[in-house]
DNA sequence: TAAATAGATGAATATAATTTCATATGAATA
DNA sequence: TATTCATATGAAATTATATTCATCTATTTA
């Protein structure tokens, strides 16, 4: 990851949302926290790769955790992510007919 | 790219934003239309290069293009990207002190 | 119409991100 | 305290994405 330039925080916060696993699990915990099995459970990804992708996901403030024993739940960060969705979704009904259509 | 799931259209629109040299022309074309060989010139990014990525920013309405003659002018499509931009800068701002502060 | 300029294209290469695997650590409880 | 369950970690393997290179088409103008 390079964050060398100016826009590097860009970069970095749009990388950690361009992944189906990642935007899985924020659909998931969009309602209620879940911990990390529990993710596992739902959506029948493997323990470590949901690790790796919780701790980039917490790392860029898009989730929260809080240890409980030895769980750790996730919620997602609502101030942001949830606007910020919503504006793509406008985005994505006004301009992009196309995509979802087919591949390119 | 994988358009098959539920989050697809999220994944193609941060996956087109995930990108350095996306970032910089968007950066670029934000004050006023640039045709693509003035963006070449001006971040010194090959012309092939240039021409890929904007037929991206462009499928994903991203960018608004004008046909001049043998010029093509590329415009920022404010409507979604410029608030967008916003939202983030926010975000960055609030939740992401780590970022860009070193590498991970 | 030939040369010059703007941009497009596809395949090859280079680079980067994701996932998996094996294994480690930490907390809970029988 | 031995075992079990939850999560973490790093390296290897896989897969995806970006960039370059050579070449092509379209438009303008000398």
């Amino acid at each position: 990851m390079n964050s060398s330039n100016t826009f590097g925080a860009y970069k970095l916060f749009f990388a950690t949302l361009a992944n189906d696993s990642r935007l899985t699990i924020l659909g998931i915990i969009r309602k209620e926290p879940k911990n990390l099995s529990e993710i596992c459970k739902i959506t029948g990804f493997e323990q470590s790769m949901v690790s790796h992708n919780m701790k980039l996901l917490e790392y860029h403030g898009m989730v929260f955790v809080e240890k409980k024993g030895k769980f750790k739940y996730y919620s997602l960060n609502k101030n942001t992510i949830k606007p910020l969705l919503d504006l793509i979704d406008q985005h994505t009904n006004k301009y992009c007919c196309k995509i979802l259509e087919g591949k390119r």
